[in-house]
RNA sequence: GCCGAAGUGGUGGAAUAGGCAGACGCGCUGGACUCAAAAUCCAGUGGGCUUUAAAGCCCGUGCGGGUUCGACCCCCGCCUUCGGCACCA
């Protein structure tokens, strides 16, 4: 009698005994290998959608793999738990954030538990737990001591809609990547981490990450945008010079004007009492007082003027007017570009518009070029002309020639320029780390001691219907003795960028529980590297720059042993419906409770594993989801069918006696092989699956082929409980009772990965392709340990054959053994 | 504009090292079981053509070339889609 897959009872029993044994909390076992599985850990939203259950699933199989696998494997989950949507609820339905928030993770851990991830829930960490954010804010002051953090005015991105400020990282097309809405400039003083002074680190450390996708390295490349060059000191009347930076030191006797960015401080000491004067004032305040909706929407129009004064250029003494222009930027170099429009893009466009002289200085290789037009600057590498000395030499060889002349004169120095900016970390926000720094009037700015921390982010707060920090209105929280003088402070009232909190979060997991210290150091260095973060492709740059950064400077700080956090990386596609990304606003989403509900965790997981490879786009398909239901029915009634006749067996060798069986055994055996491989070193969930499905077909087919009082037992029940096994990663909870079923004690987990016998997977005889000028005409079965020579005349002894071979004389014939063969006739 | 990824049946995808294109699943068609349906099981399923049939032939991995005995795979030139960056001197 077999009873039906009752999915319900099964997940909720092994939910319930995976909990009660705690099979999922590990410790450090120093004679054990260790692995580090983690997904990047969720926003408490409430809800978990599509991305999450395959994030999730990616991680447990592997984690389970793993342990499975002999080793030590830690595999955590935590909350992601400050931030903006908190802050949102309050406003507009009046409930905390922390109540909010705290509902929403109990929310999400029910989800997580029905699913059947094997978490360590005694890891579990929030980023808004005091117990958490106390060292988020001691870390702060490290940095501080280290001189890693700063406080500066500059102009920043501003979010009207969220009412704080952005990094640059999370703004989007000129939009605010949270809420879309466009962003403004804005003058602030505000708090930055001095990422920059590791942006060498940062971008070299690449070359040692073997194990992340080659995509996400060009990523952080781009981003860290590394250019070497030379800085020049183009002399002033009056002995000051204005050093620029450029690449082309080559092009120097090109520079025909120089440009200084709007806000660059020469600029007002340029035109003081000149009659140029007031338009320059005129000009700045139109470019500064416009926002990036009007600078974008003008495409990119180059807009500047003359400002009355010269330069002299070092290399020829030739006069070099002194225009502002809106395209150069003040914080990147110096502020201030020398122009060579014959031989740059943006320099020739603002060229054209004013009317300034263009130099041709260097001359392409080859000839043939259209390079008639005037339309387009030659910014290649080329032939040097008009250039003095340099004249007549290749760019890269003029270059180094102009720079070594440079230096030697005193004229400028090497120099290499970054586009990775610091990190503006201060947010106008209640919903944060609260940044542990004072004012005091008398000392000035003063950081909290460290006993002293953590900063309380008070919770009887009221919130403004703007949007405004309500920590500007708490006077608890707002007043404080200043730690030097003891005399009256007042408490920094911004909160930290949320990208902060999770830069550390992975080494957290290590030691949550560690009272004194940051991290436990011991426990670091045994867990430490994440040998692989699961996540997705969106946190290229912000996260996984952040979290390197963090890493490198607190190993700097003494405090941790490892230099790079994730030692192998997996970046997985988005969850499509209809061709488009799951969304609410779309309505396209699909319920990962409704589905747990219909079908079962296992189903779920399934699917979600088998329709794609992880780092591919996943569309959603119900009826592929009700496959992969039937097909864990399938595998339910085949167990069913047997555990009576195999439950009491014991296991002892079993003898392969027959073709059927022996064919039977070399399925398992390559299955066992296709699996372990697809998932330990390719990550093709999805072929690991199938080749399970077809394991299982090989099972069925034995036992409707092999007439009942002929089967071999011992053999089905070898090969049952090595499908059970290998779907253990797959479909925990089935494969747990169906373990239990067949008369084994549990946990499935427990077991040993299998191993194949390679003997087992010899065949005596192989089909062999025949190809006659490439073209398939033939197939035979020849023995294994045929000769080439014998393969060949087999081959030509057919008859499919010789018909293609007629009137022509063979010229060559290739053999590839055990696969093909193919003949070439003329 | 620059950088990167992808393009394979009706469909999701497979082909691990240049060697049988389409594994596995979905869908579809036919059949079995049933009074009937659902569920389940069995068989077939890239397109075109020839043949009474057995079977055979041709075409086919976005497009056009190339290398090779042999190309979904390597090279060159395009097209389309998606992602990243975008005045960085």
């Amino acid at each position: 009698m077999t009873d039906r897959y009752d999915f319900k009872a099964i997940e909720a029993k092994w939910q319930e005994y995976w909990e009660r044994e705690g099979l999922y909390n590990v410790k450090e076992e120093p004679g054990k290998p260790k692995y580090y599985a983690l997904e990047m850990f969720p926003y408490p939203s409430g809800n978990l959608h599509m991305g999450h259950v395959r994030n999730y699933s990616i991680g447990d199989v592997l984690a389970r793999f793993k342990t499975m696998n002999g080793f030590n494997v830690l595999h955590p989950m935590g909350w992601d738990a400050f931030g903006l949507p908190a802050e949102n609820a309050a406003i507009q339905h009046g409930i905390p954030p922390s109540k909010w928030t705290q509902e929403n993770i109990m929310e999400m851990v029910e989800q997580l538990k029905i699913l059947g991830f094997s978490y360590d829930w005694d890891r579990e960490i929030s980023t808004c737990d005091p117990d958490y954010y106390k060292w988020t804010q001691w870390l702060f002051l490290q940095f501080y001591k280290h001189d890693l953090v700063y406080k500066a005015e500059s102009s920043v991105n501003w979010c009207p809609s969220c009412s704080t400020v952005l990094a640059n990282e999370q703004v989007v097309d000129e939009q605010c990547e949270r809420c879309g809405t466009t962003v403004h400039d804005r003058n602030l003083e505000q708090w930055y981490f001095r990422i920059t002074r590791y942006a060498d680190r940062l971008l070299d450390g690449l070359d040692d990450l073997p194990g992340w996708p080659e995509k996400v390295k060009i990523m952080q490349n781009n981003w860290i945008g590394r250019s070497e060059g030379v800085l020049i000191h183009f002399p002033l009347e009056g002995g000051e010079t204005v050093p620029v930076f450029t690449t082309r030191a080559d092009t120097l006797y090109g520079v025909t004007y120089m440009v200084l960015a709007p806000e660059h401080p020469l600029v007002d000491k340029l035109t003081r009492g000149t009659k140029y004067e007031n338009p320059v004032k005129e000009f700045i305040s139109e470019t500064r007082g416009m926002d990036n909706i009007q600078r974008t929407s003008e495409e990119h129009e180059k807009e500047g003027m003359f400002i009355g004064a010269y330069a002299e250029n070092p290399i020829n003494g030739d006069e070099v007017p002194i225009w502002i222009a809106n395209y150069v930027l003040m914080d990147y170099g110096t502020g201030a570009v020398m122009a060579v429009p014959g031989h740059d893009q943006r320099d020739l466009e603002f060229a054209q518009k004013y009317n300034l002289p263009v130099k041709i200085v260097v001359n392409p290789t080859e000839k043939n070029d259209d390079n008639e037009s005037t339309i387009e600057a030659f910014a290649d590498d080329g032939i040097s002309v008009n250039s003095g000395f340099i004249s007549g030499l290749p760019t890269p060889e003029a270059r180094e020639k102009i720079t070594e002349y440079i230096e030697e004169k005193g004229l400028g120095e090497r120099q290499i320029n970054f586009r990775l900016r610091d990190w503006l970390i201060s947010r106008q926000r209640y919903w944060g780390t609260p940044i542990p720094i004072l004012y005091c009037e008398k000392c000035g700015i003063v950081p909290v001691q460290e006993e002293d921390l953590p900063v309380y982010l008070p919770k009887d707060v009221e919130f403004k219907p703007t949007g405004e920090s309500p920590l500007k209105y708490h006077d608890q929280f707002l007043n404080a003795a200043c730690p030097e003088c003891k005399g009256m402070a007042t408490r920094e009232t911004d909160t930290m960028d949320t990208f902060v909190d999770s830069s550390w979060y992975f080494l957290r997991y290590t030691s949550p529980q560690e009272k004194n210290h940051v991290v436990d150091k011991n426990k670091e260095r045994y867990w430490m590297n994440v040998d692989q973060y699961i996540g997705g492709v969106e946190h290229a740059i912000l996260h996984l720059m952040y979290a390197r950064f963090f890493t490198m400077a607190l190993k700097d700080m003494g405090m941790i042993s490892a230099e790079e956090p994730f030692e192998n990386l997996l970046t997985q596609g988005m969850v499509l419906k209809d061709g488009a990304k799951m969304s609410k606003s779309k309505g396209n989403t699909v319920d990962p409770k409704e589905i747990v509900n219909e079908y079962g965790a296992d189903t779920a997981r399934l699917f979600i594993l088998f329709a794609a490879p992880p780092e591919r786009d996943l569309e959603w398909n119900d009826e592929a989801v009700e496959g992969c239901y039937r097909f864990l029915n399938r595998v339910w009634r085949l167990v069913s069918t047997y555990e009576g006749s195999i439950k009491g067996l014991t296991p002892e060798a079993y003898r392969v006696k027959d073709e059927r069986e022996k064919d039977l055994n070399r399925v398992m055996h390559n299955t066992i092989k296709r699996v372990t491989e697809d998932i330990g070193e390719r990550f093709h969930y999805n072929t690991a699956i199938s080749a399970i499905m077809e394991f299982y077909n090989a099972i069925q087919g034995y036992c409707d082929q092999q007439p009942r009082n002929k089967q071999n037992l011992q053999l089905i029940k070898e090969a049952v409980s090595n499908l059970v096994v290998l779907l253990a990663p797959f479909t925990p909870h089935i494969a747990e009772d169906l373990w239990e079923r067949i008369g084994n004690a549990p946990s499935v987990h427990g077991q040993a990965w299998p191993k194949y016998d390679s003997a087992a997977l010899k065949v005596d005889d192989v089909t062999m392709v025949i190809q006659v000028n490439g073209r398939l005409r033939d197939r035979m079965n020849v023995s294994v340990d045929t000769s080439e020579e014998e393969i060949k005349d087999k081959a030509l002894s057919r008859e499919r054959v010789s018909k293609y071979l007629n009137n022509k004389e063979i010229v060559r014939t290739i053999v590839i053994p055990g696969r093909l063969i193919n003949i070439v006739a003329k």
